[in-house]
DNA sequence: TTGTACGCGTTATCAC
DNA sequence: GTGATAACGCGTACAA
């Protein structure tokens, strides 16, 4: 058995009332008895039991944390701010992980929830999208990442997916680009709006520049690296002198295609991603991408989330601004 | 308040107990009993405390997993191995970052110990190095990863790092290299041995080849692409025509660096990388390496664990395999 | 300044 | 087949 409270009570000859309050440093507590007792703990190796603090506080000061997968390193600068910020409040941090499986993502809220997490923080569109309703009966401070829905202990932080997609391709339209095409990521919930897409065909209306179904791509691929990789054929076949991709991951699978099969870029092509990956700026040619500041997003959607627990009523969800960084992927045409 | 089995038996109008046998479908409960205080369950949105269960039953079915930056890749990969394979167990997962900071490492496993995790995974050499005393007094079940230390409850899984890499050595020995550099990553605890450069020096030994201070490079930076990126002027110093980085971040890095100064891989130098990262086939030119299975590790280091849980005396720990691969980084001489 | 009594939600034990 | 009771470790209200 391991050491409680009572057992440095009983071997300091005290009650297990005042063990507690001299390890909790309570000042109505003698100094003396105080270093006593802490002296006395050490010794016998006590180790408080949280679980029996978090059981009798109805708290945990744990956090728990969803997210499709942990090495898409969009989502793992993502989980690093969670987990700064949370260490810093002296949260820990519980973290699971769906493979975009929609059950099994809410197999785990109802896992957290069951666990009595203080808040929690999904960075992941399925679960509000096709849970949305069970998500509000839960009742735990919740935080999205990257998905806009709200209720009453419900907040999000995102950017602007429909203006950040317009402002990147308008950059490539203002490179003398005419013709521009779209890669797209994996299938979404059904409901589901792609705003990135939705940008993008905002630019070029705008623009009045031509706008066919081939110059969406829809790649097949069991990751977006394989997705990228797998597009070149369709994006040269579509006769585009630019093409942005849904995120860097499928544009850094698109640039790898472009070097195997001796295709510029930029000289023929010019290639624009969107998340602003660490990666984009450590490979040849360095990627042009739209930003999003990834840690920060999530320290913020961590910190809002411990306003939530501590009741301030006056949190409020965010939409961050991105920030196109141009690189040496894209050209004036 | 939470609905807690008390509720639901008032409303029930049976004990508290037979709720709880209910719920968890104990046979002595009638059928039609247990089916109707589910649905009142149901109902009234009850959710069971996982708190109070764990504090009952003293166990928490909880892991703790302690790293140094979930943003290596390296690492997130692992993550994803222990992750799934405590899911899978019906476990779940506490992530805690330390930056190579052996106090707040220290700080964090005191604290999931005090959360009482049934296990924990550390993929970090810096506490069994400096705390390695205290880290055994603590007398949970713990799997090591890649730092072979053993007691009682603690177990690792790990390579050969010098076989390892005296075989990676080997091979560029094999390709017609004679003069071979090698690159350091960041400082490691004092006491450790950089057993990838014991390696590397035994195969040039062996080989009778020359064996000078200039050959290793210790490259400043604050993450391994850039000590890789930093490396590159005192590589070409060295006048080797192959260079064995420590890990593959560092290889990519002095890769993204031959590409912006001209120096052609192989032709002008061959590179050899260390891990196996999914990214060094994601490049120009893909990167030869040798493989570490990540994923599997982490599954492996938590089964483990959770054996070691369940009191099984016959858990051992395991040296894995390491394996060569051949790719476009590297040329015959 | 210290001690006593009690309860948090659940499960195990024993009695009916 | 079901109910009553105790216990897990801790913190707090109240008493001394």
């Amino acid at each position: 058995m391991r050491t409680t409270i009572k057992d440095i009570a009983k071997a300091a000859g005290v009650a297990h009332t005042t063990v507690s309050r001299a390890l909790n440093r309570d000042p109505v507590i003698s100094a003396k008895t105080t270093k006593r007792i802490q002296a006395l703990a050490r010794d016998m190796g006590y180790v408080p039991n949280v679980v029996a603090r978090n059981f009798r506080s109805n708290r945990t000061k744990a956090i728990g944390m969803v997210l499709t997968t942990i090495t898409d390193p969009f989502l793992s600068r993502i989980v690093e701010g969670v987990e700064q910020a949370a260490y810093d409040a002296g949260y820990s941090l519980f973290v699971s992980t769906s493979h975009e499986d929609p059950k099994r993502e809410m197999a785990i809220i109802r896992e957290l929830s069951q666990r009595r997490v203080d808040a929690l923080i999904i960075a992941s569109m399925w679960v509000s999208s096709v849970y949305g309703g069970e998500l509000k009966r839960i009742r735990i401070p919740t935080v999205l990442i990257n998905h806009a829905m709200e209720a009453h202990n419900i907040r999000y932080v995102t950017i602007d997916d429909c203006k950040s997609a317009l402002e990147a391709t308008n950059y490539l339209i203002e490179l003398g680009h005419t013709r521009i095409g779209f890669v797209k990521s994996s299938d979404r919930p059904s409901g589901y709006v792609n705003n990135r897409l939705v940008g993008w065909e905002r630019a070029l209306k705008a623009a009045g520049l031509p706008h066919d179904d081939q110059l969406v791509v829809s790649p097949e691929g069991h990751n977006d690296f394989e997705r990228g990789r797998g597009a070149l054929q369709a994006v040269m076949d579509s006769k585009v002198t630019a093409i942005f991709c849904y995120n860097d991951l499928i544009a850094l699978g698109l640039l790898k295609a472009c070097h195997d099969h001796g295709v510029r870029v930029p000289t023929d092509l010019s290639v624009m991603g969107f998340d602003g990956l660490e990666q984009a700026q450590q490979i040849a040619p360095t990627l042009t991408t739209m930003s999003q500041p990834q840690a920060y997003m999530g320290q913020l959607a961590t910190k809002m989330a411990l306003n939530l627990v501590q009741g301030r009523e006056k949190v409020e969800s965010i939409e961050i601004p991105t920030q196109l960084i141009a690189r040496e992927s894209t050209r004036k045409l």
